[in-house]
DNA sequence: GGCATTTGACCAGC
DNA sequence: GCTGGTCAAATGCC
């Protein structure tokens, strides 16, 4: 019960020191001739902190619950270890805010689902292919055209639901408002082969995915999903909780993710965006506008296993909303825009860079 | 031929 | 009765 009251009590003070750290960047942006696209993200990052933070004081919802609507950034991953029970974060159809929900199964035709589900969005720069590349296998089964959505909502399943009984489903549904963006409804965990594979399938020919043994199953997971789901240059967030549709401007790079090499550096932003001394860090030594895609990262060192680390560090709501609400902001250009505001670094000296996992 | 997709039908919940 | 989710036959592709 304390360490209830605990978690709450130190998510709140997270969100309202984010939020003053926000409005004093905000603060310091309004003396530069900064652009008002960074000023409109500061000011989104700091409605969002507040509204968390309201979010939790005026809630009647158990710890529990806080605590999966918390972890629902990080069910960003389709196999993240969610489970949640009947959340009343959750609305009805009508409500639209599905992130998470109990599936009932006591219907023949519905067969046995996994008791979670997750949602994520995914925008695609080209605004023409679907994002179906998220690093499994998918076989579609059916398509239905939904009451007042545009577009249809197209029904996936586990290719190997046969061969391995994996009974991962999802859902991709074309948005309404921007048609370049998915809402893809993952229902179920991958019990298949696929579900252990840290490494990303090749995007080509057999489709056949080889295990990886050294690598825990949900953070290789999680980071198979991220490199699949950007591997398309999309961009990612998930369905805010408590208000909508809120996002942090971000691109990501228009390279291949096929391969775990410096590419896989601009998975970091997610991580350290709520970290802000490493945010910061990440905005400054690695996106400068002014640098050269190629040196975006620096860091030949700078790979997988660290952003493991880092992810391994995100706990909180805040944590993973600040990394995963991102919004699309499509160029031309093969370099990406990011719209950061750039500035100075603040690095806490205390802070453990030869921790395992940082920089490994 | 094998596999994936399409699409109309079926079923259960509301 | 309407709607969403699933099934399964038909079809297409490699």
């Amino acid at each position: 019960m304390e360490s209830d009251w605990s978690w709450e009590h130190n998510t709140l003070i997270n969100e309202l020191i984010q939020g003053m750290e926000v409005a004093r960047k905000l603060k310091e942006d309004l003396r530069m001739p900064y652009s008002v696209d960074t000023r409109d993200l500061l000011v989104q990052r700091i409605l969002s902190s507040y509204e968390k933070a309201l979010l939790i004081l005026r809630s009647n919802a158990s710890t529990s619950e806080l605590q999966a609507m918390s972890q629902t950034t990080t069910a960003l991953l389709p196999e993240s270890p969610l489970s949640v029970h009947g959340s009343p974060l959750h609305e009805d159809a009508d409500g639209g805010i599905k992130d998470h929900k109990e599936v009932k199964h006591h219907s023949k035709k519905r067969k046995i689902t996994p008791k979670w589900m997750d949602q994520v969005r995914v925008s695609c720069e080209s605004g023409l292919e679907g994002p179906h590349e998220d690093g499994y296998n998918w076989r579609k089964y059916g398509q239905k055209d939904i009451l007042g959505a545009k577009y249809p909502r197209s029904y996936y399943r586990c290719t190997f639901r046969n061969t391995q009984g994996c009974w991962a489903t999802k859902q991709v549904q074309r948005s309404d408002e921007d048609p370049t963006i998915f809402d893809i409804t993952y229902k179920g965990k991958h019990t298949c082969s696929q579900g252990n594979n840290a490494i990303l399938p090749p995007k080509s020919a057999n489709k056949q995915v080889k295990p990886h043994s050294n690598i825990d199953i949900h953070h290789a997971q999680a980071s198979q999903e991220y490199l699949a789901m950007f591997r398309n240059t999309l961009s990612v967030s998930t369905d805010k909780v408590d208000n909508g549709d809120m996002a942090y401007p971000f691109t990501f790079p228009s390279t291949s993710f096929g391969s775990m090499k410096q590419e896989n550096l601009s998975l970091i932003p997610f991580a350290l965006e709520n970290q802000s001394f490493l945010s910061d860090l990440y905005q400054t030594h690695l996106l400068s506008p002014t640098t050269p895609e190629s040196n975006y990262f620096p860091s030949p060192t700078f790979q997988m296993d660290g952003f493991d680390g880092i992810y391994n560090k995100l706990h909180s709501e805040s944590d993973i909303n600040e990394i995963i609400s991102t919004n699309t902001s499509a160029t031309n250009s093969p370099i990406p825009e990011f719209n950061f505001s750039l500035d100075p670094v603040e690095i806490d000296p205390n802070f453990p860079f030869n921790t395992p996992g940082f920089f490994s």
